[in-house]
DNA sequence: AAAAAATATGACAGGTGTGTCATGTTTTTA
DNA sequence: TAAAAACATGACACACCTGTCATATTTTTT
């Protein structure tokens, strides 16, 4: 309680307080428009005139909710990231169970699913990649090296497990792999969006098993003669 | 004759002969002032106002050049790519005798001493690779296609040679090659810059092989039991 | 119900950018 | 050398954005 009570202190929280006291429908609005925008457009594109006008408050309304745009950037990429992990939360559980290269399937399959059931913050995640080195420190702050921890212990376990070619460099390959995967997901939201709508993703995992194919056995041709 | 006063048409080549008409000196400030801009921005960010005040035109100038930014952002990437032909002409010739995996190779390094010897140029470059695909369209003009089409007909061959494994898809493992070659220059671009300056670039190679390994020969390990 | 705290608002100053155009200046042509 | 063509210039109108601030409204506290 004394916690509590102490956790207000005189620095602010990244989106103010204010913005969580907020109704749930008018905050809710503002977490879809910044969505929209984000998805839309780079971050340097992106604009607070346009959030706040289709989330349909006012300009001082909204600096008294975020410091600036990257604040609510900021917010929107981790809400994402949470939204994310929910989709990958089976697969890195058995992480120690299952052979390497099923686990990387089953990665690539769940960044699918959530690129489909969630196309605006897949884009917007895509498009943070993309940015300059300078923008991804200042919005993902540090989450980007989590990533590729990540795959590189995947990829040390599968070493120690007898999945992975101990040969190959560790570093190197969770570069492509991280990578691949955003190649991956932007293949499938272009996809989605222009061709057919694959109402079943089944079709296009095909796609993914193409790739990983190459991924785990090379582009070498095998068993010569 | 009549051929050459003939394409004097009534519609205005892209850089207006004016630009090409101008004292080699003043054109160059303006394509030196341009690589600049693009090398550090992206194609929105970039603007015409801080080109002309670099290059030290007038506003009234640069639209007697070029109808827009767009313009001028093509006819510098395809400088850009002739430069880079420069690099890479030795290699596509001898694409029919090499090997399938040589090839590669030589066109990662080809693509490295490029980044080397005109690193603004790559930058640039990779900066549009990132861009959406509406920008790429308009400023690439289809350039984006060939490419994956050089790849493509690489692997073909090399299925076709024995080197490439027949149960590869082609359309994908040209994607995949393309993405590598960025994320290798992007890499080299970044660490030529944060870190030691690597006077010799063959250090840097040897990633390269690391990352050539694993694209032709996979993950996966051999040799079991 | 009065005072205090929290929240909302939009006008405003200031910044950056674009494309145009009337007006110069220089070069070429006749 | 006079007329025409080519080239150069920067002020201007318009657009879009940001962060602030005085003021207004609502909610909470006393």
């Amino acid at each position: 309680m004394t916690r509590l009570s102490h956790s207000r202190e005189r620095m602010e929280k990244v989106p103010t307080q204010t913005f969580f006291n907020l109704p749930e429908e008018k905050r809710e609005r503002i977490i879809r428009a910044a969505i929209d925008e984000f998805a839309d457009n780079s971050f340097h594109q992106a604009s607070i005139a346009k959030i706040i006008e289709q989330a349909g408050i006012s300009r001082g309304s909204f600096y008294q909710y975020f410091s600036d745009i990257k604040d609510l950037y900021k917010f929107i990429f981790e809400k994402s990231g949470q939204e994310k992990m929910v989709y990958i939360y089976d697969v890195v559980s058995k992480m120690n169970e299952l052979n390497t290269f099923v686990i990387m399937k089953e990665l690539y399959k769940a960044g699918i699913r959530f690129a489909n059931d969630h196309p605006k913050l897949a884009l917007l995640g895509n498009k943070l990649y993309k940015e300059d080195i300078s923008v991804r420190n200042e919005v993902m702050a540090g989450l980007e090296e989590k990533s590729y921890q990540f795959y590189e212990d995947l990829l040390q376990k599968g070493i120690e497990k007898g999945d992975v070619d101990p040969g190959v460099d560790i570093t190197i390959a969770s570069r492509l792999f991280l990578t691949m995967n955003l190649a991956v997901v932007e293949n499938f939201l272009t996809n989605s969006k222009h061709d057919h709508f694959l109402d079943d993703i089944e079709g296009y995992l095909q796609e993914v098993d193409k790739m990983l194919y190459i991924l785990e056995h090379g582009l070498k041709k095998k068993d010569y003669e």
